[in-house]
DNA sequence: ATGTATCGAAACGAGCCGTTTCGTTCAAGT
DNA sequence: ACTTGAACGAAACGGCTCGTTTCGATACAT
């Protein structure tokens, strides 16, 4: 994303000469050189070369001035996702299927598939099953997610599309968790030709049990 | 489990004086001590402090004992939680709805709140995304896992309660994907209660299309 | 003009990494 | 019976990252 296609270390070179301070206040452009560090080793590297002193490194930083803006790597890690999440727009297709469908193809696996966000996304995955405030930060950040998502669902039902009994939350849950499991588990390429069967599935029920012929 | 009651530093203490070698041949005493060791590191500390070096030194083990016998960090926690696994005895109820349900209650969800195996299985996939091998390692135990849980399915298929052409590997999967997720996110507890309309969610689909009234 | 908050650079002590060395204990091979 | 060799615990190695502190230079704010 952004402008990152050299393969020399030209991208940290935001300016040709070092940084300095542009006086008692943030310099936007050490915080943008950050971010963009932060990126590229999260995308050269993974979670596993991602450290601090790698961060400052590459966007030729000091460490101390990485410290006073983040408060651990957990929150630059979510700050590099931020830029990321609001590039695509929520699908409104008309149809409950459709929507997921959409959900999943580009709010989810698409997304992690052709961005580096999937990675991005494991890392803070992960790094929530160590931290305590970033499984915090996480579990705020699902429920509001799933609180978007499940405007399809109310969607249907004012639409008289689904009945006003269904568990939208449910539902909702289920078409993330194939997807974060896909995640985890570096399948999501594979898991794109599965999208309309998983969809289907869940709308339907995947055992035939009690479907009318 | 085993037998870690002590709130002392005794757990370690399985011989009183120090182990020495037994010869040229592995101590099976020092295993021992080394893996009860790390799951109790792995239950005080959770991945975050777990070190070889903080398990050698509960162990009153050689750093060099450890790494001769588990090559990376990830290895010995796959042994941990493989001590674990094989306690209880899969379901088979003679319905696949029931055999769902206890395979959420007694090896997914249940066996994940009431031991520290959630623990471990978490610290694993946090693991298996930042390391290669251990990502290799996880992938295969899941292929071998979910290929056991398919039978399920086959026995329904063969007791006539579901179509032959029921894609069992992705009930399966969505299975396993809604007790991961609800894992990583910290709310296997929560989820106990959910159990039911989960799997009768997968199997009667969760927005009621196509059902029979 | 002064005060102050920022910047990058450098160095600090601490902890863990994975490896090596050392002296020991003792089964296996001769 | 004797030697060989592997496994054991302990200790130390160089290297890396951690999070913090110090420093001089910079330039806005008052």
């Amino acid at each position: 994303m952004t402008h990152i296609e050299g393969m020399e270390t030209s991208t940290e070179d935001t300016d040709d000469s070092a940084r300095r301070s542009i006086g008692a206040r943030r310099n936007p452009a050490s915080q943008e050189a950050i971010l963009d560090a932060a990126e590229a080793v999260l995308k050269e590297s993974g979670i596993g070369g991602f450290s601090i002193e790698a961060v400052a490194r590459r966007a030729r930083a000091g460490k101390p001035t990485i410290y006073r803006w983040w408060p651990n790597r957990t929150a630059l890690m979510l700050d590099v996702y931020k830029r990321f999440k609001n590039t695509r727009t929520f699908p409104d297709t008309g149809a409950l299927r459709s929507d997921l469908i959409a959900l999943l193809e580009n709010h989810l696996l698409g997304f992690w598939k052709d961005s580096l966000c999937g990675t991005v996304y494991r890392a803070i995955i992960a790094e929530a099953q160590n931290d305590r405030d970033a499984a915090a930060s996480l579990y705020t950040y699902q429920v509001e997610r799933k609180a978007v998502v499940l405007q399809m669902v109310t969607r249907a039902k004012a639409r008289g599309e689904v009945d006003e009994a269904v568990d939208g939350t449910l539902l909702v849950d289920m078409v993330v968790s194939f997807a974060w499991h896909q995640l985890l588990l570096g399948r999501v390429a594979e898991a794109m030709d599965s999208i309309e069967a998983v969809v289907d599935g869940l709308l339907m029920g995947c055992a035939g049990y009690q479907r009318k012929e």
